[in-house]
This record gives C-alpha cells, sequence and structure tokens, in this order.
DNA sequence: ATGTGTGAACCTTTTCACAGCT
DNA sequence: AGCTGTGAAAAGGTTCACACAT
C-alpha cells in the first residue's frame, strides 16, 4: 500500500500506535463499567485485569495519550472516560447506515452496543424491495435507491455491509462515491477502495479456521504428521488468555454468506 | 482472566508465526475461488492482490509452509489449497455448538461458511424453555440442561457463544468444563479460562470505535494523491490470540494531521 | 510506600532486494 | 526471462525495570 505522504514526525503526541488505537474501547468499556459502579481511581494493574491486558502495556498506551494518571494512586475513572472518549471521537454522534438486512443485518440492527457509543443507525438498506418499509429493530427498511439520498441527506460516513459476498463491491462502490469513508465489512471479500477510505472486516469463518490451527495442534502434543514436509514437534506453546471486551449488551456481528462464489 | 500461560521458547521449526496463521484463511479463500474457476496456477503477485496483502509478505507466509511453489512459473492452485488446508486442520470435520440463539446466534447457525470450510454445527443452545424444540437453520435448538450431554457425546471442542454478556462467562465455564478447548466469543465481556483453552472475540463495538478514531482525524486531513497505487484495502482484522494477543491491525491513512484538538 | 511514566531491551512482523531455480 | 525463497534490514509492538512524583 503506500499512499505517501507524512510519515510519523516524530515529534512526539500525535501518533498514536495502531496496536493501541485497537486497544482504547477495551479500555473504555471496563472504565464505564467501573464508573457505573461508582469506583473513583483504578490502578494500571487492577484496570489491566479488567481489560484483559497485561499493566505495562496499558501504562504505555496511556502514555500515548498524555499523563492523565497521578503517581501512587492512579487513574480517575471519569475523566480518562472522558480523555479516552475524545481520543476515539466518540464524543460526537456518528450516523451509520447498515446495507443488507438479512439474519445477519437484523442481528446487527439490534446490537445494542451501537447507540451506547456514539453511533446511531441511521437507515437500514435492502435490496428487496418487499423489505421496504418494514421495520426491523424499530426501523423502516428502505430501498437500494435511496443509498445514495440517504447517505448523503444525513451525513453518513461510516457503513455497515452485511450483505452477500457477491454484492459487497458493489454495495461499498455505491457508499464510497455518495461519501461514506470507513465501512465495517461482514461480507467474506477483499473489497477494493480508492485511497484514504477505511475498511475493517469482521469474518466469522476466518476465526474459526484460526481456531481450528491451534486445536489441531492441540490434538497432538506428542502425535507426528508426515506428509511429504514433515516433522511437526514441539507443539509452539499457546493458548491466549481472554482478552478483551467492549461495552455493553450483546448481539453483534457476522454470519453470512459463504465465500464460494462460482463466477 | 489471568490465566498465564506459560510460554515456551518453541524453537523449532513447525512454527508457524501467528501472523502467518492469520491469512492462511484469506489465501485459502482466494485460492479456493480461482479452483472453482479452473485456474491452475496463479503467481504470488496475482494471489496477493486477491487476497488483499502484498506479495512479499504472501512468500513469506508460504515460506513457513514448505516450498510449495515453482521458480519462474508460480504456485499449482490444487495443491495450495490443499497444503493449507492441511495446516488448518480443516481436513478433518470439527463439531461446532452454538450457545445463545437470538438475533445473532440466528445469524451465526445460518452462515453459510461455516459448513463449506469444515466446521459442522452440532447443536444450537439456548437457555429460553421456549425456544427447545424450535428449528433454526434446520437445527432443533436445544435446552442449556443439555450441553455437557451434546459436548460429550458429539466430541465438541469449538464453542461459539452468542449470548448476552451477562451470561457469558457461565457458559465459557460451563463449555470448558465439558471439554470444549476453543472458543469463539461473540459477547462483550471478557473472558477467564484456564491455561490450554483458546479464546477468540469477535466485537462489533470495538471495530466501529476503531473506525470511528480514524474517521475522526480524517476531518482536517487533506487527503493526499499522491500514488494512487490500485488501491486495494488489506483488511485483516485479527483478534488476540497468540500469547497475550493484541489485535487489530488496520490499514490506516498515513497522514496524521493535526485535527481538531484542543489540547 | 505506592504506582505512574518511560527509556531501553527484546521479540514479532513487514519490507527489501537479490540469489537461485525453471 | 520470470518468479520463488529467503537472508538481512527496518518497522512495529511488548516487556522490563526503575527513576520519580505523590
Amino acid at each position: 500500500m503506500a499512499t505517501g505522504r507524512t510519515h510519523r514526525p516524530a515529534t512526539r503526541s500525535r501518533g498514536i500506535p495502531e496496536a493501541t488505537v485497537a486497544r482504547l474501547p477495551l479500555y473504555l468499556r471496563a472504565l464505564t463499567a467501573l464508573s457505573e459502579r461508582s469506583v473513583p481511581t483504578v490502578s494500571s494493574e487492577e484496570l489491566a485485569a479488567a481489560a484483559g491486558v497485561n499493566s505495562a502495556k496499558l501504562r504505555k498506551d496511556f502514555s500515548y495519550l498524555g499523563s492523565y494518571g497521578t503517581r501512587g494512586v492512579g487513574y480517575d475513572v471519569e475523566y480518562l472516560v472522558y480523555q479516552i472518549s475524545r481520543e476515539l471521537g466518540l464524543t460526537q454522534d456518528w450516523p451509520v447506515v447498515i446495507v443488507g438486512i438479512g439474519n445477519l443485518g437484523a442481528a446487527l440492527a439490534n446490537y445494542g452496543g451501537f447507540a451506547s457509543r456514539g453511533f446511531r443507525v441511521a437507515a437500514l438498506i435492502d435490496a428487496d424491495p418487499a423489505m421496504a418499509g418494514k421495520p426491523v429493530a424499530g426501523i423502516p427498511v428502505q430501498h437500494t435507491d435511496e443509498l445514495e439520498s440517504i447517505i448523503r441527506e444525513n451525513g453518513v460516513s461510516i457503513g455497515v455491509i452485511a450483505t452477500p459476498a457477491g454484492a459487497a463491491q458493489q454495495v461499498c462502490d455505491r457508499l464510497v462515491a455518495a461519501g461514506v469513508t470507513s465501512i465495517l465489512n461482514f461480507a467474506p471479500t477483499v473489497l477494493s477502495v480508492p485511497d484514504g477510505v477505511d475498511v475493517r472486516k469482521v469474518d466469522l469463518s476466518i476465526e474459526l479456521q484460526i481456531l481450528a490451527f491451534h486445536e489441531q495442534r492441540k490434538a497432538g502434543e506428542g502425535v507426528d504428521h508426515e506428509d511429504q514436509v514433515a516433522a511437526v514437534a514441539p507443539p509452539v506453546s499457546a493458548a491466549p488468555a481472554g482478552p478483551d471486551g467492549p461495552d455493553g449488551r450483546h448481539q453483534g456481528p457476522d454470519g453470512d454468506v459463504p465465500a464460494v462464489m462460482p463466477a
């Protein structure tokens, strides 16, 4: 990829490592829970345990945001919640559209975590005319024809694609053309987007395959596998500790069409 | 969580980097598509484009599996499909149980990508007695009481948790006690598991927050157009899995510009 | 005392670039 | 001539360990 231009000025502060950004939502969720229990402060050790990471990493992460803690004491929960929310851009409202209201799309529309974090489902869009007008999660589904106007009228910059794989790229192109610059893709396809557009994907099939890989290794802690390539040996240590977790309710993602798309 | 797993040196050639493992499913999908189009061979360049990564990375990844290519020619599609499938453990059948048949659970049960990759939904489990017997995706839902017997009778080692956050840990404990050693968690909670059990999480809320972070930065950015590389978005979102698993990758716009930020 | 903040060491992953097969 | 396979360099991320503020 490339996208030339500025490299990190190294001048300090503004460049937060991607790995850190990916963990901020985790900390935020843990902090929100503490906040709801009216806990005033936390140590990096406690918060790290709640978020599922180790404390050194957490402190390093926070150091990229600034010095929000107090030595000998810990971090002020409310203050940190605010700082992280601001850093993530959650202090503003993000209208989101979900395209493809099938099993998955409906699950996403009902996802409680949406609203609780500054995200607002601005519209549900589906290509099936029969779906039009039908309410899902209290929001009437609109036809794909309306896509462009919906995006523009609502100032939507984030789109969620939950369509079958075959329709994903086309939907993506339309979203981008209409002004969307961030896409969360649940369809099992690689999307091509112009420079400046972010794409993140969630893929159940891939997660399961990764689990299968590790599962397979566990089976033969001493078993040998020989094929031409041979030598399976010492099991690569192994399991991860439970990481994560963000906020709120439940219901999440995924599920959708298979990867097989006979061309 | 905690669970510190002993990290072993893993001094052996068979150790495939976690980052590589996370990409194998991607390659497999691209290869499967080529296979269906009866394409006999591919170059690293072509395959990389189809998978959304760069060719150097792909070649390096394959080098960990062995030397399956032919210099001056490329890779034999069928052969690679087989080798990667074997490496991922997809040549065997993996019975899976899905716990929590709500909106999301139902979507997962209907997910086509399951069966197409060696995964078989052995059972759907829900705590609601009213759901019992009701078929979802052609499979009758069973009550949580049956959980242990289902796992044991079917030799299930992979479980998917799609319950509300509040029930996740309890379900997790029961799955693990019954013999499950790999868990895919969709509930927004940090799960504690004993050593030797793998947990991967998928969290919509987190993905959206990460997108929001980047979206926020774009506001004051003068998106530059320097190199118009064909722009493929290599997303790859992995979840923590390894030792202490971090997560998140993402191809971000390089420029970090001031952006609005009242110090 | 206690727990943050952080340079430095260490490990992982990506990218480069080219030698070596076909 | 073409494309893989891979050492070596670079970049990125994690962990250590301790000075320092409270």
